[in-house]
DNA sequence: AAATATGCGTACCGATCGGTAACATTGTCA
DNA sequence: TGACAATGTTACCGATCGGTACGCATATTT
């Protein structure tokens, strides 16, 4: 069928319209980062999102579930990212890719209304394993340890996990200080510096 | 006759029968830990007290004093745990002491339910500032902050500041990561080392 | 033009939220 | 005994929670 219909139609043009999904889904990655997933109501969504509620749970079976697509897309957005920077360093200098990311989270994490990660922030809000949103952010936290040891081995470090596991100790404390001490000038400024001796550290063995 | 519990069942008595207001503190510490403070309801506190909801609004004015009478006790909790280790280590030995409780810290976040700091988690669930219970919060993380380049400074390092704020990111760390890697095994079993390196770091200068 | 599929809105549901009014009961001490 | 303070009892409040039944509109298909 050689018709217009390619998968969707409506995609190529200038201004393709947003679809109530999506404006849902985006109003809801701005509440939920903002306010926490608790704290922000279905209806709030969907007044910001100017659509109504029916529209909500066509594109999503829960809340519960909204939350964990919000997460989902958190994710991607994260990896995003962290690699783009790994790679921008070139792939024989890993060290210099993830002293550049945490540098640049050191300076996001002292901003005015910095919240922290989503994604750990969800696994504060949902002490329950069963709950979809805290199974993503579960996930990610795991891929996220398993690539920091990754780095810290193409570093050459003595230890890898150690140092991988202490470079999310820091990174983790970074994104929750961030949020507590909202106003500049919080620990997470010693991040990029901490991590630096860390892995001299776990270069000189 | 009144013959048991002569005079004022108020202090000393071995079983000074626990007061509504007690019982309550107790419990809604115990699940506002547990289950984070939004996902707790005041029935829910005051049916597993054993107590009613007016013996609630009798000692505590809003649901929101209650959280942070709940933060006031658990921060009492941590400074006494805290200054203990320190104490036990002795006035000359920073380092020993800080290090004690840092491995403790490390071995309670493998805990299999273990859920991080209450304070923490709080300024989490609560982004406001106006928060009562996000005030007790803010005021702890300062207090942290401050004792910890203090110790810092006792330990002689170069730059107090910067050690105290790479190990309270540290600490944070462990907090958030022990209550996502619940199953022992996580990234906080890295705690101690890492902040011992830091501190090796710090005073090679 | 008729039939159909899709997208959306109006209005509503029962449950639970934090919080309160009014009154009965209890134990303690004077 | 009588007064007092603390707690329990019961019933209720308005607001908000997550979620849904049902009908209307538009655009594509036939």
């Amino acid at each position: 069928m050689a018709s217009k219909n390619q998968g969707k139609a409506e995609e190529k043009p200038g201004a393709p319209q947003p679809r109530a999904a999506d404006k849902i889904r985006r109003t809801a990655r701005e509440l939920f980062y903002a306010e926490g997933i608790r704290a922000v109501g279905v209806d709030e969504i969907v007044t910001r999102a100017g659509v109504t509620k029916p529209s909500l749970y066509r594109s999503f079976p829960s809340k519960d579930e909204l939350a964990a697509a919000y997460l989902r897309d958190y994710d991607a957005e994260f990896w995003q990212r962290f690699e783009a920077r790994l790679e921008a360093a070139g792939r024989d200098n890993p060290r210099a890719g993830l002293m550049d990311f945490l540098r640049n989270l050191g300076e996001r994490a002292g901003a005015a209304q910095y919240r922290g990660c989503g994604l750990s922030n969800t696994a504060v809000e949902y002490p329950d394993d069963t709950h979809p949103a805290r199974k993503v952010s579960e996930d990610h936290k795991r891929r996220l340890r398993l690539r920091l040891a990754e780095l810290a081995a193409d570093m050459g470090a003595d230890d890898p996990r150690q140092l991988g596991d202490s470079l999310m100790l820091l990174i983790e404390g970074a994104f929750v200080t961030g949020q507590i001490f909202h106003a500049g000038g919080g620990p997470a400024q010693a991040l990029a510096q901490a991590a630096d001796r860390l892995i001299d550290s776990h270069l000189k063995g």
